[in-house]
DNA sequence: TCTGGGGTCCTAGGACCC
DNA sequence: TCTGGGGTCCTAGGACCC
């Protein structure tokens, strides 16, 4: 029997979410149906579309661009910020209702998954039928809709999804490709972005059908070892399995925009303070210590550049995390304006193995661990301010 | 009152070792 | 006396995704 996948994808999610809140709060004005957008905070440069109505789509507006140049295409736009703690909540609500169906489910990003059917075709019947009973229920018990693309291997569940929208279910089997697939725009290819879109058209691939047929040798050339990966994906040659299992996040990062540009390190240690602070408690909340301390900047031209250290001790503690950082920025950075700063902890760890230092270092460092965390739970609860 | 924030994976070059 | 080849680790940057 083939394989059956779907991949479920809320349509417009942030904007579909906060219509969904202003109704409960009891406004009886549905922004998805008018010219609405969710947008960062202009005053502080984060002035961003990050999800759009579908009319305001129609008119050209797309996610990423800014909010003044979305306003030139619609005037009347209305921009709503982001709830994200709601957004939060509403997308485990959709991942347990379709859980209630079968545990082998791929949470992919906060509003979309992927869903193995073909274990459960024996319990639910037809796949298609499945997908409308789910769409239903789903507006019907969450207030809102998806899109969810059904076919035999996740990517091209994934582009099946993406086909037309909103409240649409497609299929993509095997043998619908060449018809369904071969005939969209190059950047349609789930991998394919900007940068190789760019290199694609120059060397007159311009559908997926014409990247499917093109010759391996080719265009190896080009793309390296790239090449054989985009001509599978194109052919909607796929194997990856759903993975329920939740994986553990490789790194992490906090990052923020500042409110004006800054050239003076003085003026850019307290950022990193309040950063080193912020991965650490994250840190320390996953139970991981972090080999490797990174620096992002992003200058006054959007430039972003990256500076990193590997320490010889894993560390989880908020005042290694900022001694490092500063070390960092002081070797990278001659005070050139800067727009942007962050740190990422790379490298995780469970366990600490001290390279060099005596037991009594050890016994320090894990009091201090201990000591911070407390401090975290004291934080949670009572607000940031109750501890100096 | 122009351009977010959080991730993943890949590549290429240099250092170092045998 | 005149330069190989393979492997690993580390770093910086690029591309992509939501």
């Amino acid at each position: 029997m083939n394989r059956i996948v779907m991949h479920i994808d809320v349509n417009n999610a942030f904007l579909s979410w906060t219509a969904v809140y202003l109704l409960t709060q009891g406004s009886k004005y549905d922004i998805r149906k008018s010219y609405a957008v969710i947008g960062g905070d202009e005053s502080s440069r984060r002035g961003i579309v990050l999800a759009k109505s579908d009319s305001s789509k129609k008119l050209g507006i797309i996610t990423g661009e800014t909010l003044y140049s979305a306003r030139k295409k619609c005037p009347s736009l209305r921009t709503y910020p982001m709830n994200y703690e709601f957004y939060q909540k509403m997308s485990n609500m959709l991942f347990c209702l379709i859980k209630t169906y079968s545990p082998d489910i791929e949470i992919a990003s906060i509003d979309e998954c992927y869903l193995e059917y073909t274990k459960v075709r024996n319990l639910y019947g037809d796949e298609l039928e499945f997908a409308k009973k789910l769409q239903k229920e789903v507006y019907e018990k969450l207030g809102f809709t998806i899109n969810i693309g059904i076919a035999n291997n996740k990517l091209c569940a994934k582009m099946a999804s993406d086909f037309t929208k909103p409240n649409k279910i497609h299929t993509l089997y095997d043998n619908e490709i060449k018809d369904k697939m071969w005939c969209l725009p190059i950047n349609d290819l789930f991998g394919i972005g900007k940068k190789t879109t760019e290199k694609l058209l120059q060397l007159n691939i311009k559908t997926i059908g014409e990247l499917a047929n093109s010759n391996r040798n080719n265009l190896y050339k080009y793309f390296k070892n790239m090449a054989g990966a985009m001509i599978d994906s194109a052919n909607g040659i796929n194997n990856d399995l759903v993975i329920s299992e939740e994986v553990e996040n490789k790194g992490l990062s906090n990052e923020i925009t500042l409110i004006k540009d800054v050239s003076s390190k003085q003026d850019i240690y307290p950022y990193l303070l309040k950063l080193s602070e912020k991965v650490g408690i994250r840190v320390r909340k996953m139970d991981k210590y972090a080999y490797t301390v990174a620096v992002i900047i992003k200058d006054s031209s959007f430039k972003r550049r990256t500076h990193q250290k590997k320490l010889v001790n894993p560390t989880n503690l908020n005042n290694e995390i900022y001694e490092v950082s500063k070390k960092i920025i002081n070797e990278m950075w001659n005070d050139d304006p800067v727009r942007l700063i962050g740190i990422r902890l790379d490298n995780l760890v469970s366990n600490i193995n001290y390279q060099t230092s005596l037991f009594e270092n050890i016994k320090i460092r894990e009091n201090n661990t201990e000591l911070e965390k407390t401090v975290d739970k004291l934080k949670e609860k009572f607000g940031d301010k109750v501890i100096h």
